[in-house]
RNA sequence: UGGGGUGUGGCCAAGCGGUAAGGCAUCGGCCUUUGGAGCCGAGAUUCGUAGGUUCGAAUCCUACCGCCCCAGCCA
């Protein structure tokens, strides 16, 4: 089956709310939302949340909400929710009018936490926070109330305002829930609700000194904006019953669901927000995107289209278990998507001099070339070929092993679009090196056939020389030389296992002159090669292309088996 | 040895009591003016293990085993 005919499975999250809409839960209505903290950049992972969530409301006509969990001023920034936006609508979706932020909510959950403590279900507790730790028990012991679990009500009241009116110090109180020290749910043992920070938030700036926490704002937020699914990764699964408790205990609008599925890792790379930060800050790799991480903007860079990245969204499934998808599924659906789209063009990356003896000096011709043979509306272009030309350094042996099907001395191939050439003769420096392929080319092959039928098997990408244009390409690889670091020795640490090997920059790469006018982001098929796009950093003058992904390889894999028999 | 999850081919993943979808990867073959693309075909007697229920179990029951998460005033 293709993969454009793929329609989407039932996945466990389609069950649950199919399931809702055939018993009117809700009303039948589905209202989703993606809640990134303004931390760090979206990575894949997010995007397999983001086309979950945004792509099940539009799949039930419902509603997807944007909303930045920004209820920690020290670690939020701006810089980072312009990102989030802009990575959100280049992968093709829109919030419309609902975009949120949990600081929105501030007052109001404020006015929950007052709500609280008149009941006698929130209190505050002068407790450090390493006592409050020791208090909390351990995984098989039960907790111990803190002393302050049995403050009135009226002293909490004039407490907590008094957190938020800034006459305490940072750390000194925090707003805890009031439920039970001896849960086995750790969550369940009075978790903190709000803890006094003189810290600046992004949109807020010094308004407040006191902040929420996560799990005391999602449940509110999502209740708030009329969420009715609240999908979210599995580490949350023990937050459930908290998630729950508030809504149970406050006058909220309604009780939003939450559902967890499995986060997506990919093999050969990291998706820690730590580890991405890490490898930026430590400058182990050029800053959020560069090509090589799996960030939404690197990916970009890289030359990824956001149908890509959705349909790999849709291929992985989502459910609970914890896998490790295999990278290659990634760069199938780029090479699908591309393969559809991406105008063939001509580059050598590391030139070998040809020169075709018979060939008229000073001519030149143009050449007719499809531009790409899956799309005959794509058209064709001409390209001039001449005396000298350039083709791939490998695609010559002196020493051809089986089954190659390339040019070596005496064996003929076919210059894509143009000629067959024979090889006459190799031209070598002091050293050895060859420096220059001798060739003599059939006339009557123009176009890349003859009439004769002659076969031949092998079929080169080349330039003409004198009208070639010098590029510079970047040939990216695998972040990691493991699969899966997690799987390897535990003590070592995923840096070591960053692959040396992961950039390549080729400089004097001869590329076919209709180039010329390439902007950042074109992508192109290298015939013969993989997809590239323009960087960046590309200027006309300097023109730079990122490898996005290579064709697949037979002839390697051949040779692969032939090397080890 | 507390609680919450989860175990289906190399990697994902359907399946929900009626006799193992699909994708990626792999391996054959065809085709080819990209060794690209495309096309055809191959592979789990078996669903973590062991018992049990049933005419019938990946699906139900029991026990065991493995892996992941939880002791932030992070999200």
């Amino acid at each position: 089956m293709a993969v454009e005919d793929f329609t989407p499975g039932l996945n466990f999250i389609r069950t649950i709310i199919e399931a809702d809409i055939k018993a009117g839960k809700n009303g039948g209505r589905v209202h989703t939302r993606f809640p990134p903290e303004p931390n760090g950049y979206l990575h894949i992972g997010h995007a397999k949340s983001i086309c979950l969530n945004f792509g099940l409301a539009a799949e039930y006509k419902g509603f997807c909400n944007l909303r930045f969990d920004d209820t920690n001023p020290g670690k939020e920034d701006v810089e980072y929710v312009d990102s989030i936006m802009a990575d959100v609508r280049w992968l093709g979706f829109d919030w419309q009018d609902r975009l949120y932020y949990a600081s929105d909510y501030f007052e109001q959950l404020y006015e929950f936490a007052l709500h609280l403590i008149r009941s006698g279900q929130a209190y505050v507790c002068d407790l450090t926070a390493e006592q409050v730790r020791q208090y909390r028990g351990t995984l098989t012991e039960c907790g111990i109330n803190s002393p302050c679990r049995d403050r009135s009500a009226e002293e909490n009241l004039d407490l907590f305002q008094r957190m938020r009116a800034g006459e305490f110090p940072d750390g000194s109180y925090v707003l805890r829930a009031k439920i039970d020290m001896a849960s086995p749910n750790l969550n369940m043992r009075d978790p903190v609700l709000y803890r006094i920070r003189r810290e600046s938030h992004h949109r807020t700036g010094d308004a407040w000194c006191i902040y929420p926490m996560y799990d005391y704002t999602h449940p509110i937020s999502d209740a708030l904006e009329g969420v009715t699914h609240s999908i979210c990764t599995l580490e949350f699964e023990d937050h459930r019953p908290f998630y729950d408790w508030v809504l149970d205990n406050l006058p909220v609008p309604c009780h939003p669901q939450q559902i967890e599925f499995a986060r997506l890792n990919l093999s050969y790379t990291v998706m820690s927000k730590r580890k991405l930060l890490e490898l930026v800050d430590k400058a182990l790799v050029h800053g959020w995107d560069d090509p090589r991480l799996p960030t939404i903007a690197a990916l970009r860079r890289r030359g990824f289209t956001p149908e890509a990245i959705r349909n790999f969204a849709e291929l992985i499934g989502v459910a609970k278990r914890e896998s490790v998808v295999d990278m290659a599924l990634l760069e199938h659906c780029l090479r699908e998507d591309l393969n559809k789209r991406a105008k063939r063009v001509m580059a050598v990356l590391r030139p070998l001099k040809v020169v075709i003896t018979n060939y008229p000096e000073g001519q030149v011709e143009e050449l007719d070339a499809e531009n790409n043979p899956e799309d005959p509306a794509a058209g064709t272009r001409r390209l001039p070929f001449s005396r000298e030309l350039y083709i791939e350094q490998e695609d010559f042996r002196e020493d051809p092993p089986k089954k190659f099907f390339r040019l070596s001395l005496g064996k003929e191939i076919r210059l894509k679009h143009a000629y067959y050439i024979r090889c006459d003769e190799v031209v070598k420096d002091n050293n050895g090196r060859i420096t220059e392929l001798r060739c003599s080319y059939d006339p009557e092959s123009r176009g890349g056939w003859t009439k004769d039928g002659r076969k031949v098997l092998g079929t080169s990408h080349w330039v003409s020389a004198a009208q070639a244009l010098d590029v510079e390409v970047r040939l990216y690889d695998k972040l990691l030389s493991v699969a899966n670091p997690a799987g390897e020795n535990e003590e070592k640490d995923f840096k070591e296992y960053l692959n040396p090997a992961s950039l390549e920059i080729v400089k004097n790469c001869k590329v076919e002159p209709s180039l010329a006018a390439a902007k950042p982001g074109d992508r192109f098929q290298f015939l013969r090669q993989g997809y590239f796009c323009v960087d960046s950093d590309s200027s006309p003058q300097a023109l730079v292309f990122n490898r996005s992904v290579t064709l697949r390889d037979s002839w390697a894999k051949i040779e692969k088996s032939q090397q080890s028999k």
